[in-house]
DNA sequence: CTATATTACGTTTTT
DNA sequence: CGTAATATAG
């Protein structure tokens, strides 16, 4: 088979260019897939071993493609290429190396919930504001540091940081990023960006682990070059140092990952590293109409930082793209719907042929409701994944403790589901035990009678021994026998399956559809190692793109527009253009913060191939209530040449209390294509105060009395009721329970082996 | 300790 | 509006 046949000249002679480091800057569409599937395969046909190429993705489902396209040219020894994300590549890599950095092999890998959780704990422990220290917030600014490599010992250091910190009176990030760092390491767990943090650390103090792979890595490959963040790029920097055969492939235009640290700077300047760099551009876009090109440019046009291209289409012009206006975001899902419905039926199309992107999730409802209602197929991507369903989350937890006791969001999530007695001041005690004698968790609760008192050792123990037996049963069994067993001795199926709610039978069903899968991976003939651990090893890392059992289903598809990047659609509807949802409110403070946003609306125009269409509302709930939008900036920047504009949509049930401009005022602003609502004066944020009785501030010296000699008619004081008098007693002996008047708040029942009552008078 | 009620809070985007 | 963390009663 010729690869090189279907390549136009520029295409050819990147694939071709094999030795020295390469950069392809890829247009949206020209067709960079097949360039970097066939480049590899050229490698391979060129004498290259396959065992020694790395290919560096953004996504699994991009590498997953990649391969089997990889396959369908070179046969079955692409299965020998290191191909994945970069997550998943160096944990495969840490995982072997990690007693050099002082981490358990089967390190656990957090995910975000995780380290929020682990944050949370944090601002506990140190007894902070989090209102002033959001987790978010302090999440996002560890991440930063990770990302850039900075250490918790060089964030305290670096003055600057510890400034910046201080003036947004936060004086304690450092602490708290090092007591983040600490906690994770005693609990053998990383999280996403420690992955990246530990092999530069790995390969910095490790200069033999370093050489090792920069000798097995002698050809490297890295798509969506451009969304990768300091800490990637020193890694690849180094590994490549040595034979300098890498091939960047990227496109800066669709740069839009800064938020997670992405530095655009790294395409921008990848010459710098290597002066012999040979460039190669892709500027015929093969995917779209001329029409829909020239918008993608317009838009672009307006970004100040970018490397010079000219991407440009030979298909037909193409259809103007199709502007909509709706009154809601109701409406909009309506318009929508109904126009894929007109499209599908007057040209004969698939309901596979159609996307709707938008900027935000919670945009998907609308939506979801429209072409529900007219009974058309669809499908939602992304969204939270299947792996970060409650039910799963729980069933992995007990996972992950059988093979990493120390971790302790793990344990924290299943020693008390189900429920086993062991609430909330015992988990603290534990907590408070181990940090004191510095300890993880599992030890104490391994130990429970050195460390707590008796009476809650006996059902830590319990769940100590069950853990232990979960330890030793999964070295003998099979992945799905493992799996079957914890989920049926942790109590967790059971506990599913007593809740008949929809929900719950939904849960159950998820749990089955979770041991399927590890069944599926017990019987498959191409892994060597099929234990549970090894199942266990990326789950963290794998998303949405999973278990794709309706893949072929034709769906219409409904997807953020980050993740449908790489995709493309014969007609994709661009829903929600309006101002502070896209561009994002986020973004409007800074230029580059803008400009990113930009990105993001070219990156979802040129998913299109023939048909183009943009729609806002001039009003939609956000919070649960209705606020007034106005058209997107993005909209007045497109060339109006290229633009249909449909504005016959008329509101529906107009109850007075929307404003709108009608058509004709629309179209009679001359300097302005799209009418604005004026703005509602924004009505004022009710407080909710609580009316309810302020409390009771208990007398000094406050003390429960021993109740059991209670009598009618005595008087009592309770720690938050306040004053009272006993109307009657009823009730046998544990479970008496009394009738009290209290002053300040009424008549009230209360058992008395709960109640905390101090005896006043004896009538 | 558990079950229920109440409140606070958030929306970018993902490995 | 929906979820998730916390308060409260039993």
């Amino acid at each position: 088979m010729d690869y090189l046949a279907g390549l136009n000249p520029e295409q050819q002679a990147a694939v071709k260019q094999i030795k020295g480091p390469v950069m392809i800057i890829a247009g949206a569409g020209s067709g960079k897939t097949r360039v970097i599937t066939y480049r590899v395969a050229h490698l391979i046909r060129s004498g290259v071993d396959s065992f020694n190429i790395l290919v560096l993705t953004f996504t699994n489902k991009a590498s997953r493609e990649m391969r089997e396209r990889i396959t369908h040219v070179v046969g079955p020894e692409a299965k020998n290429i290191w191909m994945g994300t970069f997550h998943s590549v160096f944990s495969k890599i840490l995982r072997v190396e990690a007693d050099k950095i002082g981490y358990p092999s089967n390190f656990t890998i957090y995910d975000t919930d995780d380290s929020k959780s682990v944050i949370r704990a944090i601002l506990k422990e140190m007894n902070l504001d989090d209102k002033l220290y959001s987790v978010n917030l302090i999440l996002n600014r560890i991440s930063a540091a990770k990302n850039n490599l900075v250490s918790w010992e060089e964030y305290q250091k670096n003055d600057q940081i510890q400034a910046d910190d201080i003036e947004s009176r936060r004086p304690l990030l450092g602490a708290i990023y090092q007591n983040f760092v600490q906690r994770c390491y005693r609990a053998g767990a990383m999280d996403f960006d420690d992955l990246l943090f530990n092999t530069n650390l790995l390969f910095k103090r490790y200069p033999d682990a370093l050489n090792k792979y920069q000798h097995k890595f002698k050809y490297i490959m890295v798509d969506e070059y451009q969304d990768t963040n300091f800490s990637q790029y020193l890694i690849v920097k180094k590994l490549a140092a040595v034979n300098e055969n890498i091939c960047v492939v990227g496109d800066d235009a669709q740069s839009i990952y800064a938020f997670r640290g992405a530095n655009i700077q790294n395409i921008l300047n990848f010459e710098k590293d290597y002066p012999d760099l040979k460039i190669f551009k892709l500027e015929q876009n093969y995917r779209s109409t001329q029409n829909i090109v020239n918008v993608a440019n317009s838009i672009i046009a307006n970004n100040k930082e970018q490397l010079k291209k000219n991407v440009f289409s030979e298909k037909e012009n193409g259809d103007k793209i199709k502007v909509m206006r709706a009154f809601s975001d109701n409406e909009e899902g309506k318009l929508v719907a109904e126009e894929i419905m007109h499209q599908r039926t007057t040209k004969g199309m698939r309901w596979n042929d159609f996307a709707i992107l938008y900027r935000t999730n919670a945009q998907s409802r609308s939506m979801e409701e429209a072409l529900r209602k007219m009974g058309t197929p669809y499908k939602i991507y992304g969204g939270l994944s299947f792996y970060q369903r409650k039910e799963i989350k729980d069933l992995i937890a007990y996972f992950r403790l059988t093979f990493n006791p120390s971790d302790e969001e793990a344990l924290k999530r299943v020693i008390n589901y189900p429920r086993r007695g062991i609430g909330d001041t015992t988990i603290d005690k534990i907590i408070v035990a181990a940090d004191q004698h510095s300890i993880t968790p599992w030890e104490v609760i391994i130990a429970p009678e050195k460390y707590l008192e008796g009476r809650v050792s006996a059902s830590v123990t319990g769940f100590a021994v069950m853990i232990q037996s979960f330890q030793v049963l999964t070295k003998s069994q099979s992945a799905y026998e493992a799996a079957l067993y914890i989920a049926q001795h942790s109590g967790l199926l059971k506990d599913l399956y007593e809740d008949k709610s929809v929900e719950g039978l939904n849960r159950y069903e998820n749990i089955q559809e979770l041991l399927n899968g590890i069944k599926e991976f017990s019987e498959r003939e191409d892994i060597e190692e099929k234990g549970l651990d090894v199942f266990m090893q990326d789950i963290a890392l794998l998303t949405n793109d999973d278990n794709d059992k309706n893949k072929d289903a034709d769906t219409v598809s409904l997807m953020t527009i980050h993740s449908s990047k790489g995709l493309e659609f014969p007609q994709v509807y661009v829903v929600g253009l309006e101002e502070n949802l896209f561009p994002s409110q986020m973004a409007l403070n800074s230029r580059t913060d803008l400009e990113e946003e930009r990105r993001l609306f070219y990156v979802a125009v040129t998913r299109a191939e023939q048909k183009l269409s943009l729609s806002y509302a001039t009003s939609r709930f956000k919070f649960g209530t209705l606020i007034n939008c106005e058209p997107s900036r993005f909209l007045d920047e497109i060339d109006a040449q290229y633009l249909e504009l449909d504005f016959t949509a008329k509101p529906v049930n107009n109850t007075g209390s929307l404003n709108y401009d009608d058509e004709r005022s629309a179209w009679s602003r001359t300097d302005d294509k799209f009418s604005k609502p004026k703005p509602k004066p924004a009505s004022a944020p009710v407080k909710t105060t609580s009316i309810l009785a302020k409390a009771h501030v208990p007398s000094a010296g406050f003390k429960p009395s021993d109740t059991s000699n209670l009598q009618v008619g005595m008087e009592v004081e309770h720690e938050r009721f306040g004053f009272g008098k006993v109307i009657s007693l009823e009730g046998n002996k544990p479970d008496i329970k009394a009738t009290i008047f209290f002053k300040e708040i009424g008549q009230k029942q209360l058992l008395l082996k709960f109640a905390k009552l101090s005896i006043i008078t004896n009538n």
